[in-house]
DNA sequence: ATGCAATATTAGACATGATCCAAATGCGCG
DNA sequence: CGCGCATTTGGATCATGTCTAATATTGCAT
């Protein structure tokens, strides 16, 4: 199903954004590139680690934060007890499931600001997150 | 300054939405609706015994979980380490601040969703957030 | 008023996600 | 080949937030 070439895929991903190689960080960049998945530290730890354990926690947090500046990754602030990353830097928008945790992506098209309110002076917007919260229907 | 009737108000609100009255409670309230701030759970405990420790750890988690299922606050998520306890309750969204870390609010009306995505079968939306990330323009 | 059951509060132990640190490893490049 | 810097690592540490079992308070019926 996938050959080698995936890996290589997400080695040039990582060097154009000036991140040099190591096995550790193919190995996460794996673990997030192939699936697109929103995944938190703790997932991404058990997934590399998921035959033997060869990449320490503090490694995934350096190698996440790294990302991060490098711009590779987003995080994803919906649940108070953990950080989402997600492995798509365009700009998109988020369904948020509350009752089981999960995470969807909404094209940034499928939603339009008609305005954005004033900013206070010499502040730049940053980033727009919208995240809709939705549960089923039935019992509250 | 604030006369007595402060707390009366704060006192009429918890009973409607229907929480029974305590000193705790009455205290907790209070540090939230006079100032309307977003505060986090750290604070708010520092602002209420900010004389002399009256108020437990444990009685403000308690008393801020009740708060929200009576619909007295709102939680707001945009901080990894803490969540901000919003006491507007009414629909409207938020600036933060990036770099210092401060919430202020949109009104709802300054901001216009054109459309919403499809949501997946049997769900229902409990909410829309939109959080605007600023920080100041100059220096990345 | 008085007693009693239900509710609220509390201190401190605990759980969890994330960070820090100092030591060990590995890598690039002369 | 070896030096130096970047990277990795285990484990300690930290910060929020939750839990528990004991105590205090409250409302209510009598």
């Amino acid at each position: 199903m996938d050959g080698p070439s995936d890996h290589d895929d997400f080695a040039d991903r990582l060097q154009r954004h000036g991140v040099t190689l190591t096995h550790q960080r193919l190995e996460i960049a794996a673990v997030l590139f192939r699936t697109m998945e929103h995944l938190s530290a703790d997932q991404i730890l058990a997934r590399v680690n998921a035959r033997n354990a060869q990449v320490s926690k503090a490694t995934v947090y350096n190698t996440l934060k790294l990302f991060l500046e490098k711009g590779l990754l987003r995080e994803v602030i919906v649940d108070p007890d953990r950080v989402f990353y997600d492995p798509n830097v365009a700009p998109h928008h988020h369904l948020y499931d509350v009752t089981t945790g999960h995470l969807t992506d909404i094209p940034a098209e499928a939603i339009t600001l008609a305005r954005l309110p004033q900013l206070p002076d010499g502040m730049v917007v940053e980033g727009v997150d919208i995240v809709i919260r939705t549960r089923p229907l039935n019992p509250p």
